[in-house]
DNA sequence: CGGTCGGTTGAAAACAATCAACTTCTGTGG
DNA sequence: CCACAGAAGTTGATTGTTTTCAACCGACCG
């Protein structure tokens, strides 16, 4: 699990990027033919098994990377193990953007996970040339934004119902623009990712699930699947508008 | 203090961008002369006074701004209330970028402020044609995320002491890069803006100013000035490394 | 079949929130 | 210049949500 993170980034760069069916989901498809050849050109691809550290937190950025199929935390750690994890990455989200030159977050594959590589120098000189490739990619950047500060306020400011909730309403609703089900929901994560990403313990998640579901609000056929009853009531916890 | 936020924008624009000392610290200043003059060209300029709101929480986005003096906040805020403050923002510091043509927080200064204003629109045909400008532009904003990341494992995962030791050190770190002084810092916001920013209470922010200050690791002349006394110690709890 | 891992549930403790009173500061008007 | 009113901040007592500590359950695997 520890092993080396580039071990299976090995050059088997497909022959054209028609390889991954992302449509324009990721910064990187739908460019339009030249722009595809260009970005082509700049590419690796990996398929990563579970639980693998794509890299860590410290480590020189010298790459960025498009998720093609799978999922992928970004964590960050405090010295006495203390962890926050400061995003979910699903099909056609990009990550290892790194302040001066380091990452500042680590970066693992939760399920099995195939990505997309592109060194970030010859990134920002295809950004140079592209001016499609560098809209997507500042839209896509502001849009991170954007979600990081909606992460803040659940943060900050939400309880762990709340959290919960909010949550598995993203879960759905992002499972629902790659085409899944938005009402049985992949909870491809475990407890301590979910706690760790919501500011919460292991415990305190696993009974609000309970008591969600004690409430009729959701079911939940396996730790790993969750089904969304009433979405609307769901949303309105999510949204701090109680149902009490 | 609710008067039309663009009632002072009005069509002061100086004839040069030289009216601001930020010399490389803003994305827009410091980019060589013909950059300036085409940037200065789109460019509206503000004075305000404390407590002004500048736009609020999904108003239509059409500008980007920058601060040229003074501080500025910027909130989300919950249907019953409930307030998170993203980001406290200072000289040199830009924001306005908003998804899907909204302002996604409000933005209000918190003492007088003198601001510039750029066009969105126009600022991105500008980007278009200047690339030392889209740079910085875009790595200001890779800065600001890996920031929200931070405040992220800040609010989700570090005890209330921490937050404010956290916060201190933050403000005195800024201040340095202004040039001001780093032992002797201005708090220009409000216990409740602290307590919004920090995930807490007005309560439990005084509190915990009140124990830091019986610790010896700061002194309080007056709410909104802090002086630090042990800046050493007071980092080790700002990076979770207990004093006790 | 035993062991481990992930998840759930229970009881107790703790940290921060809430409710409430009080103090300090500031600005205004007499 | 002083007095007063209101706002901002501090402190105290109590409550409560979430954490911590601990035991237990079930599934998967060797």
């Amino acid at each position: 699990m520890n092993a080396d993170p580039y071990a299976k980034l090995i050059a088997d760069t497909g022959p054209n990027c028609g390889c991954c069916d992302l449509e324009d989901r990721a910064f990187c498809a739908g460019l339009g033919s030249q722009g595809s050849a260009l970005l082509r050109s700049i590419r690796g691809s990996a398929r990563l098994e579970a639980h693998h550290t794509v890299f860590r937190e410290g480590d020189a950025a010298s790459h960025i990377f498009t998720v093609v199929k799978g999922a992928v935390k970004l964590s960050k750690l405090m010295a006495d193990g203390r962890r926050q994890i400061v995003g979910f990455l699903f099909p056609g989200d990009f990550f290892g953007f790194g302040l001066a030159g380091s990452y500042t977050y680590s970066a693992e594959t939760i399920i099995p996970t195939s990505l997309c590589r592109f060194s970030e120098r010859r990134l920002a000189s295809l950004m140079e040339e592209n001016a499609d490739l560098r809209r997507r990619l500042f839209g896509r950047l502001v849009d991170e934004l954007g979600f990081a500060q909606e992460q803040m306020l659940l943060l900050g400011r939400m309880t762990a119902r709340e959290k919960v909730a909010h949550f598995l309403m993203m879960l759905s609703r992002r499972a629902a623009t790659r085409g899944d089900s938005e009402a049985v929901v992949a909870v491809p994560m475990s407890r301590l990712d979910m706690a760790d990403y919501l500011g919460l313990t292991i415990e305190t998640v696993s009974r609000t699930i309970t008591t969600l579901k004690k409430d009729g609000l959701i079911e939940v056929p396996s730790p790993n699947v969750v089904s969304i009853l009433k979405a609307d009531s769901l949303m309105q916890i999510a949204d701090g508008n109680g149902d009490e």
